[in-house]
DNA sequence: CTTGCCTATGCAACGAGTTGCATAGAAGGA
DNA sequence: TCCTTCTATGCAACTCGTTGCATAGGCAAG
């Protein structure tokens, strides 16, 4: 229900293509939700249908001319509404952890190495977005002179990062303790 | 990709009907994976054809009779090979940080409501999670002798609820900087 | 020179999930 | 008495998301 959303802040915070949101939604903004390119090009031609976005042809050369989008007053305006109203809290689809209370029926030492690939992934993704927050808010670049304005924008893209980095450090402290507690569930004799 | 076995792990837990199965799904199960009653319904029949499932018709008075579904050698194959086989490390749905971002396009203080409205939902949420582990695992009617043998299914199914309670104690913690955040850019003058 | 990757766009088919509706008897409160 | 809630099962329509495939030029490595 809320990709177009998710479209709408991206091109908001920078226009650009469907390819180039694509490679957007598996970086920052694929933080906290994905999409694969061929859910963008759908999505946006419907957006460009409902008058939510413009394009513009870009020619190009020694590489395919591209579509760039940018967003149309009846975009914002949708954006706006939706921010006005409720959405529900999400709920977590955590294959994982049906996968735990499986193993009580299968042999539990058979998750350990999958469990320690979730790790593995999860400190990937912690270490990425730890150097984003170093590259783009605390690092020495970053610094603005203290007369410079806040920026609303920033300023609230760096809380969702530090909500990106306080999920994977807990997810990482979590699987831990399963690590922990399948270890003493299959003591290797 | 899953629903199947998440259906398959509760049935092996406590065999039921689809109405029991929804009812849990709303409870435990579906503190880390939502289903409605329909799907339910559909994925069962599914199963019941493909052999996953035996059903049993088992008359009630004063109430519809209901059809007790319990797994079948095939179900628990079927699940055997999945525990066996990689999932992707889950990723993240999250409406309430792309409307974050999307605030900087927008008026900040619109969010704030929204914000203590998700605060209040993951706070009764974690009072849930910590009741259901007092209740069922760390109270004192929980306890077992000691020499009774480690019941490797409680220990599994309480430290995904422990992940769970580490889950909702992260997200109200990030809640509160996300507030803080957005009162810092709304100084109420 | 061939193989594979990168940019760039898109269709078609399928599967998963949501929403709305329908049925039906029993129990309990206004 | 009527209205709602609970148990119990299910269909139909729709939207959302994934997977597989297709096209096509440029660029770099082997």
């Amino acid at each position: 229900m809320a990709i177009e959303h998710a479209i709408l802040v991206s091109l908001l915070e920078q226009p650009g293509s469907g390819y180039e949101l694509a490679r957007r939604f598996e970086r920052s903004i694929g933080y906290f939700w994905t999409a694969s390119h061929q859910q963008i090009y759908r999505v946006l031609k419907r957006m460009e249908n409902d008058g939510w976005v413009d394009v513009r042809d870009v020619p190009q050369h020694g590489r395919p001319d591209k579509k760039e989008y940018s967003v149309a007053d009846l975009g914002r305006a949708a954006l706006s509404s939706w921010l006005h109203e409720p959405v529900e809290p999400e709920s977590l689809r955590h294959d994982l952890a049906v996968k735990i209370r499986g193993a009580a029926f299968d042999d539990p030492a058979t998750l350990i190495g999958e469990v320690e690939r979730h790790r593995q992934a999860h400190s990937e993704r912690l270490a990425r977005y730890l150097a984003g927050e170093e590259r783009d808010f605390t690092g020495a670049e970053a610094r603005r002179p203290a007369a410079a304005p806040p920026d609303a924008g920033r300023e609230l893209q760096h809380v969702v990062l530090r909500g990106g980095i306080a999920y994977e450090r807990m997810t990482l402290a979590w699987l831990d303790d399963v690590l922990a507690t399948l270890h003493r569930l299959v003591p290797e004799r």
